[in-house]
DNA sequence: ATGTCAATTGACACGGTGTCAAGTGAATTG
DNA sequence: CAATTCACTTGACACCGTGTCAATTGACAT
């Protein structure tokens, strides 16, 4: 199932991360993205079992394209704790909107499906160590606020910087992405430093 | 639609209410509510139009028992503005545990049901209101930190205290609700208040 | 020539929602 | 008492989207 014909396969991966990005809240069904692909929707089947599979495929396709590994990884560079939690909500934060489409099609089948759910739960899994090495930096650095135990405070950086949270604030209430991200940097460090 | 026969009706509110709450994640069918509540699943459409016509008619309904009213309007006697940011955080995060089963219902519908989204944002709508004025309360006492306009502050606050963040943090990250209700007081006194 | 492999066409099953038509039984009303 | 009305029943069915199955085609390799 994985590497039959490379180029049909991405090219579905890459149609599906197309529909999915700009099909603004459109249902993205199998047909959709088997004809924008030019394939029937039977051959989608051929080289993902289920829609679930596809999704959580183009998931790492798109990590792969955006190079999100190298960027978030980049926050791991700052030289004090202060300066890799906002390098981080930076990161994380500018990366959001790009990955928007996609996360919202896996948040929706979550409810359903239960690969979906796995599959986008393990991707945050991935951010909280993020959040949790930034977390752990700030207090080597003596500066994590007594307020909050690590762990506590790595819970709460995880659940502000949550794709919901981003998706309410820009969409509903009209943030810029300028002002979330700065919004949350100031935030965060007003919670969790001292 | 509205008052046919009153004992089903309540009767169906009920059993829906029941199914949302006690079936842990499992999804609540037309078919099941109407098995449960002892009629048939066509009756179901007597009563109620479409699913979404049923979910949102069971938010007004367990409104009405839970008494959410009142105890949302208690945190607006509170004396100062602080008391009250504390009062509205404390029965709103206690309210979110008993309505959890339903919002995660309505919650999963409206990524595809569009009445759903319509109906859930409508209550999260009142919810803001009630941010907002316990946003304003801060203000006229001169408390409110200069860090926030109000809007931001109140688009904040409302963010926080979203059914998901609550889920996330109670759910995933194990917070008992205490941790969870204290944690979001002194953090909103943190982020809001000089 | 034979086999393999990607892809095609077309039909179909399943689950869940919503619709339609005809019928039943009990209470309401002339 | 008969007629009507009303809540509800049974059963069939259409629609949609996902996933499956079987038979076929056309290209490329050995």
């Amino acid at each position: 199932m994985s590497s039959e014909n490379p180029d049909t396969r991405t090219r579905i991966l890459q149609t599906t991360l197309n529909l999915l990005e700009n099909g603004q809240g459109e249902k993205v069904r199998m047909a959709d993205i088997a004809k924008q692909a030019g394939i029937s929707r039977q051959a989608l089947y051929l080289h993902f079992a289920t829609r679930a599979d596809l999704l959580i495929a183009t998931t790492f396709y798109l990590d792969e394209i955006k190079g999100s590994d190298a960027r978030l990884a980049a926050s791991r560079n700052a030289t004090s704790g202060l300066d890799r939690l906002d390098a981080y909500i930076e990161a994380w934060g500018s990366y959001i909107p790009e990955i928007y489409g996609m996360a919202k099609a896996i948040l929706a089948m979550s409810d359903t499906d239960e690969a979906a759910a796995e599959a986008w739960a393990q991707r945050m899994q991935d951010m909280r160590e993020g959040c949790e090495a930034a977390i752990d930096a700030l207090q080597t650095d003596g500066e994590l606020s007594a307020r909050h135990t690590p762990k506590q405070a790595s819970d709460l950086l995880w659940t502000l910087l949550s794709v919901r949270n981003w998706e309410q604030l820009t969409q509903e209430c009209g943030w810029s992405q300028e002002e979330y991200v700065g919004s949350l940097k100031t935030t965060a460090r007003q919670l969790f430093t001292k």
